[in-house]
DNA sequence: AGCGAGACTTAGCATTGGGCGA
DNA sequence: TCGCCCAATGCTAAGTCTCGCT
């Protein structure tokens, strides 16, 4: 496993906690709950850094993996691949690299039928070319042939199997055929019995989507429901009767006066002026000052609503399920291409105030109701078009099959486009991420090669080189993102990689008795802050001092480079490379070796999953995925501990009742007191397991305070590499994986073996 | 090359609802 | 059976990257 990424262990050993040292830190106060005080710090920081040399090993070593990675893009010497080839159906789709079975396996009549597509599967020679690669394993312009290997039904059928063995049956486990919802639920859908497999079919080409779109539309908010007469609205003191437009504006504001934000300064003053945007000339003359606006009633009114939500009977609450199951059912699905297709998000966004996150300029703004007018609605000709409510029209009605969206709208805030798409199980986000995948893979294949390469950058002559290769060296190393620039005052202010600023970074000759120590403090995506403090090689530091010579801090630190200029190297580097690929692939490649690293075989399924999870925490930590701990969390802290101590009391008392049984028995040496013994005993040991169980849960809650593990485990591992360890240990699939998580995934969970490698 | 529009993925927070213990 | 709590789901903002134009 060449791909192996040393730098990532140093995160992981102390049991994968977040590094907060920064608390002292007085930047960024926003976030700064964030990273409160940890008692752990300086054992983290320790452990964490202490592999500074990750890749220091020699350049000449890189050379070698050079000549390696040559032979291996002709195809012949990859172990691995050989290993590998026989089985693995996905490597046949979306690897680059040709394959016996694809020359005796298939007709493929569709290749045939495009000449310009020949080459890619058949001929050797074109493999020595870097651009075949791509072609080949780029999943939309290729098909797959994937139907016509003989013994492939017969093997499915066989794996196919194994993962319903693996899948333990529960309750309503989703439509496996045989499958009835035991427990009487209503909801017994009959979901098609065999769930399609759109991994074994063919891709389409040319960058086709589909052939076939029919769906109904989106779901449009209700309209504005007034609020009745006596809830009023006071400017100065004295009672107004506002206009409904206005009126509903301030109930927006009304909703949120609970929050911090309607405090903020830039919110009351966006809001206020939008607000009075919707007034009409008789209330903007009247009203000035938003401080004059006593919207108390309204507020007390909406919580009311709220509480009178929560305390319907279960007839009301029921019927309020059943239609929103009516609409989803109604548009909740689309028809693409012969297939019943499940939407995203079918209900268009309703109107209300623009919260942007972190120290957004428009946070306030008023976010404006969507009209049928606004509405771009993409279809298939042939299909039926779906109506817009009565008396109104759509913006247009398009039929490009280009892209994969159902409708589009322009939001007023940022002025960009929003998209009604397909859920991430149906074939159309599936297949995309499959590639991803597979993407990241192939570069696992010639990471060496890369590294090999920007340390070399580091001493060239050129700025702009020596600076591409700074950058690419953190994104490798930190999982940093590209960092695309942004336009001032649109947004709040964050970086990724190439637009980090001289501000973000502090250089250390020394700290903390190691040597050449770049500290790095910004808001990244979602102005959540990056923290760290990384050894890094004499070289990167001596090229970032370089970088930041004469220099002020608000001054980019890559002035050389930006995103364009960066992912265009990597395209030349490999086909189909851009900088989120390092992050896909250090992700998945972290909770590959930390799952093997982690997992003992000899403890029980509590213990394997915690270890799971820690192997998908070193993950989340080395992407900076943090989340605000969850309000309740001491309080839920507390009462698993109180169960803790209960549970242990109960063991106490669970071993004296073994230790006079076992006296009795002694005494008596009757069969019925043996007897008694072993029944105490099984007690002692259920107890211990359960007490067990609890303790590992308080672990894993208490290292997951502020990491979430969610958007790693959805976004960046691969999830056949979750599979093949659920399948190699025994672990019922979902453990790890919940029903919508299984739904996403099922192309991973049906394909991977319990020997499948990243 | 630089730019803006467009399409699509990635992200954290808010709300919901269902399971589970009292 | 009820109410609590947390996992699941829903929501939509904020990124990345490509493409076509100038």
């Amino acid at each position: 496993m060449s791909g192996d990424h040393s730098h990532n262990d140093s995160q992981i050993e102390s049991g994968s906690r977040y590094n907060d040292s920064h608390k002292h830190k007085d930047k960024y106060k926003d976030k700064e709950h964030r990273h409160k005080d940890h008692k752990k710090d300086k054992e983290r920081e320790k452990s964490k850094y202490s592999n500074s040399e990750h890749r220091d090993s020699s350049d000449k070593k890189h050379r070698d993996k050079d000549k390696e990675r040559l032979k291996l893009k002709d195809g012949s010497s990859d172990k691995q691949k050989d290993k590998h080839k026989e089985k693995k159906k996905e490597e046949r789709s979306f690897d680059g690299k040709p394959k016996k079975e694809r020359e005796n396996g298939f007709a493929s009549p569709l290749i045939k039928s495009e000449p310009e597509n020949d080459d890619f599967y058949l001929s050797p020679k074109h493999e020595k070319s870097l651009k075949r690669e791509r072609d080949d394993d780029d999943a939309e312009f290729k098909p797959k042939k994937i139907k016509t290997e003989d013994d492939r039904s017969e093997k499915k059928a066989k794996k196919r199997k194994q993962v319903e063995e693996d899948i333990k049956p529960k309750k309503k486990t989703k439509g496996k055929k045989g499958e009835v919802a035991t427990d009487g639920k209503k909801k017994a859908k009959k979901e098609p019995e065999d769930k399609w497999k759109w991994w074994e079919e063919e891709r389409y080409t040319d960058g086709v989507k589909w052939k076939f779109l029919e769906h109904k539309g989106p779901v449009f908010a209700p309209p504005y429901d007034p609020i009745p007469s006596n809830v009023k609205f006071y400017y100065d003191g004295k009672h107004m009767k506002l206009s409904p437009e206005a009126e509903e504006v301030a109930t927006f504001f009304a909703k949120m006066l609970d929050h911090e934000y309607t405090t903020k300064d830039i919110f009351r003053k966006n809001f206020f002026k939008d607000w009075r945007k919707e007034m009409t000339s008789e209330e903007k003359s009247k009203i000035s000052d938003l401080n004059k606006c006593d919207f108390s009633e309204m507020s007390e009114y909406f919580k009311a609503q709220s509480e009178a939500r929560k305390a319907m009977t279960k007839e009301e609450k029921l019927k309020i399920k059943e239609e929103n199951e009516r609409l989803l059912q109604e548009y909740g699905f689309c028809v693409m291409d012969n297939h019943k297709e499940r939407i995203a998000n079918f209900r268009i966004e309703p109107p209300g105030l623009f919260r942007g996150r972190g120290d957004h300029p428009k946070m306030g703004m008023l976010k404006r109701r969507i009209r049928p007018e606004d509405i771009i609605v993409n279809c298939s000709k042939d299909s039926k078009h779906p109506k817009p409510p009565p008396g109104t029209k759509w913006k247009e009605v398009r039929h490009d099959n280009k892209v994969t969206w159902l409708v589009s709208w322009t939001e007023n805030i940022q002025g960009s486009i929003k998209y009604i798409m397909l859920n991430p199980s149906s074939r159309i986000k599936g297949e995309k991420d499959w590639q991803k995948y597979e993407t990241a893979r192939r570069l696992k294949k010639c990471v060496e090669r890369i590294r090999s390469q920007y340390r070399e950058d580091w001493k060239s002559k050129e700025m702009r080189i020596r600076q591409r290769a700074v950058a690419l060296y953190f994104i490798d190393k930190l999982a940093l993102r590209a960092g695309n620039e942004k336009e001032e005052g649109e947004t709040a202010d964050t970086v990724g990689c190439c637009s980090l600023r001289v501000e973000h970074l502090s250089l250390h000759q020394e700290m903390d008795g190691q040597e050449f120590v770049v500290e790095f403090d910004f808001l990244g995506k979602d102005s959540i802050r990056y923290y760290n403090k990384v050894p890094v090689e004499k070289r990167v530091f001596k090229n970032l001092q370089l970088f930041m010579e004469d220099k002020e801090p608000e001054d980019d630190l890559f002035d050389r480079l930006n995103t364009s200029i960066l992912n265009k190297h990597l395209q030349e580097l490999m086909d189909g490379l851009t900088a989120k690929v390092f992050r896909t692939y250090n992700a998945s490649i972290t909770l590959q070796q930390q799952l093997s690293e982690l997992t003992n075989s000899e403890e029980n399924v509590p213990a394997k999953i915690l270890s799971y999870n820690r192997a998908n925490r070193a993950v989340a930590i080395l992407c900076n995925h943090q989340r605000a701990p969850p309000k309740t969390f001491e309080k839920s802290m507390q009462n698993l501990q109180t169960k803790i101590d209960a549970k242990k009391e109960q063991l106490a008392d669970a071993k004296r009742e073994l230790k006079s049984a076992k006296a009795d028995a002694k005494v008596r040496r009757d069969e019925k007191s043996k007897k008694a013994v072993e029944t105490k005993k099984k007690a002692v040991e259920r107890v211990e397991e359960q007490l067990m169980k609890l303790e590992v849960q308080a672990t894993d809650r208490e290292e997951n305070k502020q990491i979430a593990l969610g958007t790693s485990k959805l976004n960046y591992l691969d999830p056949r590499i979750s599979v093949a360890w659920c399948k190699k240990f025994d672990i019922p699939i979902e453990k790890i994986y919940n029903k919508t998580q299984r739904e996403k995934f099922a192309w991973a969970i049906d394909m991977a073996e319990k020997d499948f490698e990243f």
